[in-house]
DNA sequence: AAAGTTGTAATGATTTATATTTCAACTTTC
DNA sequence: GAAAGTTGAAATATAAATCATTACAACTTT
């Protein structure tokens, strides 16, 4: 199991909307070709993006901006944004249960409530991360190169 | 994203063993009744458990048994037998970020501690909780239905 | 020897992720 | 106001992952 790769395309996405954003217009076009994934990709990713209040297009004049402080933004809000997970959760439980053994009439409810506090874990590692932290290091590496 | 139903599967199994192991033999079709679940699913389950450690099995005897205290047995254990996330971890890069973009070529290494840190804490969640408390639970509600 | 079980490989069905094609709607520039 | 470039979005294609199913050899117990 792994995460969509709409995740970390959506991070470098927005790092490359703060790097660039001041010189020139950052297009699709031109994230398709710093990501190497397909411009409607990216422009299904700048639609969750925007539909989360992170960024702003729009239709014709080309070039997203941001409409947060990097500051205001965590990886969590990415992370909800392009629906890495959904409201099934995490994790995911066999469907079909026996109710007729306690056991299985019982499991999903005695597992239920660990296994959202360790996707809260992991959310809350999420939230804990600025997209400012990622630019500045990025920023800093480039600065250095 | 989800994770394997064989994870939640896994962990009903260890629980069967537990509340019916001493009354009767636990088969994998016995398991395949009161998950739900294919029983050759539950037979490759069994050999990820056997591989980690954590059960007996043997060819035509019949009945799983547990080979180790329900109190050593975390859920982290059960995850990593039955490989919930492989070794690429549990967020995927898109493939191919362009090294010409100064952005492209650093965003993998700016994320890499960043994300194996918000994977260590799901992970770390997931090993405070043992098999021992989730089989009490169910213990418990079996009793007192 | 018979019956029941596990181990495992091979195949199929379903779902999901990503890429691709296409085109209408929009903005800017000439 | 026409041309060029862009976004938004639907439809389709390809690839990979997940789970189910079929089949059968190896093994254990009776």
């Amino acid at each position: 199991m792994q995460m969509t790769s709409k995740f970390t395309t959506a991070v470098h996405i927005l790092t490359c909307i703060d790097v660039f954003g001041e010189q020139m217009r950052v297009t699709s076009e031109f994230l398709s070709g710093s990501t190497g994934v397909n411009a409607v990709i990216i422009r299904n990713v700048l639609a969750q993006l925007r539909s989360a209040g992170i960024v702003i297009t729009r239709q014709g004049s080309g070039g997203a901006r941001l409409s947060k402080a990097l500051n205001d933004i965590t990886l969590y809000d990415v992370y909800k944004a392009v629906e890495c997970v959904d409201d099934e959760g995490l994790f995911h439980f066999h469907e079909n249960p026996n109710a007729r053994c306690p056991v299985g009439r019982n499991i999903h409810k005695v597992m239920d409530g660990r296994l959202s506090a360790v996707q809260e874990a992991m959310e809350n590692e999420l939230k804990s991360i600025t997209l400012a932290e990622i630019v500045e290091d990025t920023k800093n590496i480039i600065s250095k190169e």
